[in-house]
DNA sequence: TGCCCATAGTTGACAGTGTAAAGTTTGCTG
DNA sequence: CAGCAAACTTTACACTGTCAACTATGGGCA
């Protein structure tokens, strides 16, 4: 008889995020509707509405668990098949950020309501997403030196996230499509014009 | 009898996309509906049908209009107050990249609808959003000299497109609001770490 | 001139959405 | 064991996009 347990369901609150999940990996954000979702959970339409403050607290609830993903891959990526012990700085940062742009390719839907949909009023999600904001500024430590740390990673974060977006949905044909991508760009910031690749 | 003018309402197609850029300013991206739409411009729930493609073509028509409108707004940017004949040519593009970002936070939504809603199948908005982006494309070649232009480019683009999203809804507090935005972290990029300025 | 009909617009209907109110079940508490 | 609050269901409503059927207008062609 574990106190965690609500009377009928079971812990309904996290089913719904997880049937919400789906449906968004599934069929994107059109295919996520509030009663959707509770027919996935196997409730009523209505149910959520005990649980979250309408489908904008659904959606908030389930940008939490993105962010909570998010910096869950982001940490462990370092101790993953060739990614271990990376003595360079500059490589162990983009080990980060390409975690960071992979995790938005494989989660193209999440990750779009994480960022344009959540309301980023709720304390917790902008707790959770400050998360995941550090593991990128401990990666920048490195390149900060004698330079205005806030502005490295400043700029980095916005090269990244500025890449994760226009590689969802570019206007720009013909994108160069870097392999790896963004690295030679990351590469031109932080350690100088000078070192990136002349054509 | 000129014969643009259609049969009842004179233009309906051009009355449509005002109407909608005109909720989409008042009531943000959830006040922007096809019959909504339809009554602001006077004719009935069903009229948009025979000079759109449902709601999707009418948000495709608004998201070209705002390229549109971009555009303008980014080839006369040089010619306003105060950016007569900039000889300095990292502030040349800095107007142009300053020019992206008030666009971004004087229109919002219909920024927000012409990178993340409209869909880029559409050859004719392609060919407006890479006018947009041969402007910016311009203003970099003083930077592209024994250089790989098309990554300056690329990097300067993502740069300032991510700067401007993550603008919008930040998860990061205490952003640095860098006045004038953006400007450091494009010295830093295109004039090398030894140029930006440290803390 | 006068008919004809494609174009433009209207009306009505339908499935699906979010939300709110009222009713029902459940399991804990006094 | 009574009662009650939380969890869930049912019902209803306004609103959405889309479709089919209907009406009216005005230009082309006999």
């Amino acid at each position: 008889m574990t106190p965690k347990k609500p009377h009928h369901h079971g812990n309904l609150q996290e089913a719904l995020i997880d049937a919400g999940l789906a449906l968004l990996a599934e069929s994107g954000q059109a295919g996520l509707t509030l009663r959707k979702t509770a027919a996935r959970a196997g409730v009523s339409h209505s149910a959520p509405a005990h649980h979250f403050d309408g489908l904008r607290g659904l959606l908030n609830a389930i940008a939490k668990r993105g962010f909570e993903m998010l910096l869950d891959y982001l940490r462990n990526v370092e101790h993953q098949n060739g990614n271990h012990d990376q003595p360079d700085p500059f490589k162990r940062l983009m080990v980060r950020v390409h975690a960071y742009l992979d995790f938005c390719d494989r989660n193209e839907p999440l990750f779009r309501l994480m960022f344009t949909e959540a309301s980023y009023d709720d304390p917790e999600l902008q707790k959770i997403a400050l998360n995941c904001y550090q593991v990128l500024r401990d990666s920048c430590r490195p390149f900060t030196e004698g330079r205005n740390a806030l502005e490295v990673e400043h700029a980095v974060w916005t090269m990244a996230h500025g890449f994760a977006v226009l590689g969802m949905n570019s206007p720009r044909p013909n994108a160069p499509a870097p392999n790896p991508p963004c690295e030679d760009m990351m590469r031109m910031l932080l350690l100088g014009p000078s070192n990136d690749t002349p054509d």
